[in-house]
This record gives C-alpha cells, structure tokens and sequence, in this order.
DNA sequence: AAGTTACGTCAGCCTTGTTGACTTTCCAAG
DNA sequence: CTTGGAAAGTCAACAAGGCTGACGTAACTT
C-alpha cells in the first residue's frame, strides 16, 4: 500500500516519460501503418475513407450502411459520398434487404475484392514484418495493450467482427 | 526450411487472421487515442494539428521550424497556417536564432504549456490505464512492434527523441 | 557576387469530416 | 389500416487540414 512499489511490483514502465514514449510510438507507426495503402491510392479516384469502406465489408459481406456506419464512426453523409463513388463505379453492390427491403446489404463486386486484396497484402505485408521481427510474445503485449486502448464501446465493436482468436 | 513450422517455432500469429486483427486493433486503437484531446480541442480554436506542434515543441523546446517539418511530415504551408494561429494567440514563441538567424526557434510560452499539459495528461490518462491493465511485459511487446511498423526514416526520428528509454 | 537555405505567404485545390433539413421507403404496433 | 418511427439517401453549406505552385526576403556559404 505504500506510494513506492505498491505491489512489489516495478512501476517505471508509468512514468510520463514511458507514456510520452508511448504515445509517439502510436504516432510514427500509425504514419507507417497508413503509409503503403496511401500510396497505392493515390492517383486512383480513392482515398483512406475508401479504404476503410472496403476493407470492412471485405470483413463483414452482407453488413448494413448503419453497421458500417457504427464501425467506422462518421456520419451518414460522409461515408454516403464514400459509398456512392464505390457503388458508381462497380467495386460494391448495394442488395435491397429480403426481410427489411429498407437496409442495403454491402458486398464486394470482383473488382472490389481486387482491390481490397492489392490494399491489404500492402498492409499485411508490413504488419507481417513486424510481428515476424517483434516476435509471438511481443505480438501478444501490442494486441493487449491496443485492446485495453480502446473506448469500451469500440473494443466491443472490435472483439465482435469474426474470428476474434484467444 | 520446410514451409511448416520454419524454425520449430509456432508461427500461428503470422496467419492472415492474425494480422487483420491487428489491422483492425490499430485503427480501433488510435481512435481511442486520438479522442481525449479531441474533445478537449474542440470548442477551442484549435485542432489535431495544433496539438501535434505543441506536443513537439515541448518535446524539443528550441526546435526549429524545418525540424519541426521533418518529424510532422506536412509540408511548410500546412505548418505554417497552425503555427501563425498559435504564436498569434500567444501559445508559441519563436525566436530569431542566435548563430544562424533565419531559423526561428520554438518554445511554448506558460500559455501553450498550460494548453500541452492539459492535452497530455488526457492522453497519458489513457495511456497509463492501459499500461497497467496490460502489464509490463506487454508494454514491451507493444513498444517493439510499433518500433518495427514504422518507416525506417521515421523509425531514427523516433529514436532520436531525447530519452530513448531501453 | 552568386548561389543556397530557412522561413513566410498568397492563391487555389482536394479529401474527408461536420450540421441541418428534407424525402422516400418500409416495418411494426395500435 | 393507419400511423409513427427507423433506415436509407440526398442536397447544401461549411471547416479542418492536407496538397501544389509561385514568390519574396533575409541570411548564410562559397
């Protein structure tokens, strides 16, 4: 209980300085994160929001505009302009609902699924570095703390998408 | 050398799976991240951008402006707009050098520290629960693949931060 | 004296986010 | 069967924060 070593346990990794370090480490990879998708869009009609559009009904074929909606956290107007560019020029399919003809279920046409592959295998191959270079159980502390990073109601929208593996 | 199992070592976290979740767990991640200084930001003049020049200002109290180009990646017209708004308000103050007098070193004055403190210790809130819901251990692992995500150029600014820590 | 660097600035454009207002469609409950 | 509200789409206007290109000035360097 005392204000040193509560727990008899080492604290440094608490201090502002960690943190600090923490938080730029967050910024400079996120940077690397985005950076080869980024570059493959560019020049293309598409942008990050695309992306994003894309990789998640990649994930969840069949997935309402108001599920994308709550996923990607944007107002309707915004991921409408999104949606429509994608839908216009044949990389998503907008079905009608069969029990509620209100909501329109998203799926990747060939040429969606196409791109979506040319984003991710960009992506993935720099996540694969990494993990490859960090190592399992370095890999098992980075999903940790990103999971405990989370807002409770987008780690919920996070733990729900298939797949969750332990 | 065989495909499975390269080096007798499990390699079940290299799995497509396993990197879209991290995929996933980055963007849900820095939503939280980004989130307390946003709410904090808004109403005020102010907004991400001008949080990152504070945040490294005070990092690197007397930067200059082309350093400061460097570590934000932003071209000097998009820097230049946030800076001018944060020296008018009296947050920033640049500095004429002293040996070379075309740069312009940066400090925050009492009023821009007032602003970082306020911004920092919402993110370094998080930050430390998260860390400590985590352990030590997985901050490690944390720390080590968002080291290894980065560009390489971006990976040596990081590093080059004063107290690397580890 | 000439060239280069650091910084600032004007003008204009793009992407992606926001509000607000309104319509259409359709399910479900009274 | 009507009506209330949810789901979706759309128009308009705006803001933040990126970008490019073109210039200007002061100061350092060769």
């Amino acid at each position: 209980m005392a204000d040193q070593t509560p727990s008899g346990e080492n604290l440094l990794f608490l201090t502002d300085e960690q943190l600090r370090k923490g938080i730029e480490a967050m910024f400079f990879a996120y940077r690397g994160f985005t950076a080869d998708p980024d570059r493959i869009l560019e020049g293309m009609d598409y942008g990050r929001a695309h992306h994003r559009a894309v990789h998640f009904i990649h994930r969840s074929p069949g997935t309402t505009v108001s599920n994308l909606l709550t996923i990607l956290g944007v107002t309707k107007q915004s991921l409408n302009r999104v949606l429509r560019t994608l839908i216009e020029e044949g990389l998503v399919e907008a079905r009608v609902g069969r029990r509620d003809k209100r909501e329109r279920h998203l799926h990747l046409t060939a040429k969606g699924q196409e791109l979506e592959r040319m984003l991710s295998d960009a992506q993935r191959a720099r996540m694969r570095a990494a993990y490859r270079a960090a190592g399992p159980q370095a890999v098992a502390g980075f999903r940790q703390v990103l999971e405990a990073m989370m807002d409770p109601e987008l780690r919920r929208q996070y733990q729900g998408l298939k797949e969750s593996g332990a």
